[in-house]
DNA sequence: TCATACTATTTGTATAGACATATCATCGCC
DNA sequence: GGCGATGATATGTCTATACAAATAGTATGA
């Protein structure tokens, strides 16, 4: 079978060779734990040196497809439960995206000691100073979703001067986090007598709420959760072969 | 600034310059737009050749650190939204990672052809013939999900000879899919009566949709509609910066 | 027989060099 | 001034080679 292996002409010669390899795995035809020839044979058949192919199969092993072992050889990797890719974007940027016009709300904005049940979710020493910022965020005039903010001052100082009345919350962490590690959980719950009020729902619509945890330089930064009304926002997202 | 990378001696070289180079940006310390050294200036900085610097630069613009540009350098990428990973694994799994018994039941198994409204978001010819698969999952003998399944028997006609009543139409389909491109849809909504009895909830509790839709080899091969309950079940998912 | 040493295979890492390609800046030239 | 040719720079790709590390199988020896 490692005879219809062809190349393709198109593009660098790593790539021709790493989709040669790749489509008889997706395919099917090359079911898990089946052997994917070897870098020399490989090198035979294409004409390529090592560290071209090398370059096409470790793509491979980087994108999950190929499992390689010295010795061994490398063999199609067993197919796991599907890790996909959602994008989850600003609001603002999901507003606008609809050609809507984007306008946000600060709600409240107050100071506060992990003490309560805050300090459980965050993991943070009880009496770390925490900012609460509340805000409510309008697509062309109608309320999409609330946000509510718990950031520790003590890895994000800055954050006490800002007031937070014309910046989103969200937009000026994402500023101030670059490459955060985040930790996310999506659920779904019913909107409550206030929340529905905030969102102009009827009470009891079913709302999806998406909690969002962010270190900075391994420290927690930042606590939010963000509601969205559920037949109003969806969170998209994709798997797909390279 | 370039002065402060340093090397920390462990692992291969091009990880090593992979993580001095990645550091000042995850820390914020080379903000968005900031250049990047180049690759010579890394070769004579650290000592090590261009193919190595290369790879380790390579691995950072792969993960869309930096974003790189002939002639006029690397600069460290803008931060973009954020593109959360999210496991979404098979209901087996998540009922057997609780350390609860998973079992589950068919509900229905039918014939039919692409007419009505299945056509349309599935986007196949009318008049394609389908299976449609509705079945319930169990952990610890209480409910935990619906699925509705509709499999494209064109692409899928293997589907028409299996009875479904043992093997559960996801895992029976993850193994004849392996690595299929897949999009999701994941929203809220409240749960009608019908839905409401089988999950043993009170009508109106907010539950988890989650729509997804596989293809295989380009064309449509099953849509697959999964609903938890939305206090039962979250979906998580992380971000991290390599 | 069992344990150990050796060997062959395969991948992992690193180097030096070469040419290709995109692009910015500059220098003439009209 | 505007236009085009030219050169410089940084990344993109590819090759040939070398050695290292992991490991399965084989040979060796007590």
């Amino acid at each position: 079978m490692t005879d219809s292996l062809a190349l393709d002409g198109r593009g660098p010669l790593h790539e021709q060779i790493r989709r040669a390899v790749c489509a008889p795995i997706i395919s099917g035809a090359w079911p898990p734990g089946r052997r994917v020839p070897s870098e020399h044979e490989l090198m035979a058949l294409f004409g390529a040196s090592r560290m071209t192919v090398n370059r096409a199969m470790r793509t491979l092993a980087d994108d999950g497809l190929i499992v390689r072992r010295r010795r061994t050889g490398s063999v199609v990797a067993a197919a796991t439960g599907d890790r996909a890719v959602m994008s989850i974007g600003s609001i603002r940027a999901t507003v606008e995206a609809g050609d809507q016009t984007y306008s946000y709300e600060s709600l409240a904005r107050r100071h506060a000691r992990a003490s309560d049940d805050s300090a459980g979710r965050f993991k943070i020493a009880a009496g770390t100073p925490l900012l609460n910022l509340s805000c409510r965020h309008f697509a062309g005039g109608r309320p999409t979703a609330l946000e509510d903010h718990w950031i520790n001052l003590a890895a994000v100082p800055e954050a006490s001067d800002e007031p937070f009345d014309k910046t989103p919350p969200g937009e000026w962490l994402a500023a101030r986090l670059p490459w955060p590690k985040s930790q996310y959980v999506v659920t779904a719950l019913n909107a409550g007598a206030a929340m529905a009020k905030l969102l102009d729902l009827a009470p009891g619509t079913a709302c999806l709420k998406i909690d969002r945890r962010s270190w900075r330089n391994g420290v927690p930064a930042a606590f939010v959760t963000t509601l969205y009304p559920g037949t109003g926002h969806a969170l998209t997202g994709e798997v797909a072969p390279p």
